[in-house]
DNA sequence: TTAATCTCTAGCTAATCTATATATATTTGG
DNA sequence: CCAAATATATATAGATTAGCTAGAGATTAA
């Protein structure tokens, strides 16, 4: 039930990238510092959501990577779907021929509701109120950036 | 964000305790064939379940399992927990201190979001639902067991 | 006393996680 | 035009965990 460095990196990186949606493109090592996360790992969580056109990058000298869209109009479960694969707490939820019990499983059922709730909250969450809400806590305890 | 075998082959034993709550202990090698799971890996689950309080056991011939206590008496919650440990879908959840960026981190947030949705719901399924929804549903489509 | 149980400990294989390494391709600033 | 700064691609490797299996021992009812 725990979500891997997948995940996490990747919803930090993505987070990143919202906090500095107006900057052009980011170099990966920058991110990576700021992130204190290894470069080469989030290159291939970048690859991940670049397939999922989360993200767009530009090559060259003074490229880098950047949303491809509105961080309001993308959201957690996005994020994490793309980088954890399907969003079911079990198999079966999504695949119910995988097991032969799943039509009278009571605890499929179970699977299903949790999978459900999750879903919706991860995909309700965007990157805009993510950082939005971030800076008004900070700013009710006067923490300058 | 996946369940292992043990919650899910956990919960299905647990299931299988509750709906022959009345029956008096049952062996092992009976919940394994009904639930067409491996004896010996139920056997380490077992060993935890009992140790969290949830299972009582007998020992020697006609000996077996039952519940420690009765079935809405115990959630899916205690028994997910006790099988997979914490339940936080990110260690920092439950011990920020693993984490120097914990405080002000924003992705945190989502994650003690989604686990506080995600215990409220585990720990609101008691067994004694779960087996009673299911058997309606199993008189609705007629089918005898 | 023996067969049916639970109990305990160890170990094993395959998959997955979490990266690191290395080489290549592209672009821009000077 | 060239050198530095970038992204892209592929391979690999160590550590951990998942998901069992094996076997010997302890307990008890019939």
């Amino acid at each position: 039930m725990r979500l891997s460095t997948r995940g996490r990196y990747g919803t930090r990186l993505m987070v990143d990238l919202a906090q500095h949606y107006a900057d052009g493109p980011i170099p990966l090592a920058k991110i990576a510092k700021r992130q204190d996360l290894s470069a080469k790992y989030l290159e291939q969580l970048i690859i991940l959501l670049k397939g999922a056109g989360l993200i767009r990058s530009v090559r060259g000298r003074r490229g880098g990577y950047m949303l491809a869209r509105r961080p309001e109009d993308i959201s957690v479960g996005e994020i994490v779907e793309t980088l954890e694969g399907k969003l079911s707490v079990v198999d079966c939820v999504s695949e119910p021929e995988l097991c032969y019990r799943s039509i009278e499983c009571p605890t499929r059922d179970i699977w299903v509701g949790i999978t459900d709730i999750l879903k919706k909250q991860l995909f309700s969450l965007n990157l805009d109120y993510i950082i939005k809400k971030d800076a008004s806590v900070d700013d009710m305890l006067q923490i300058s950036d």
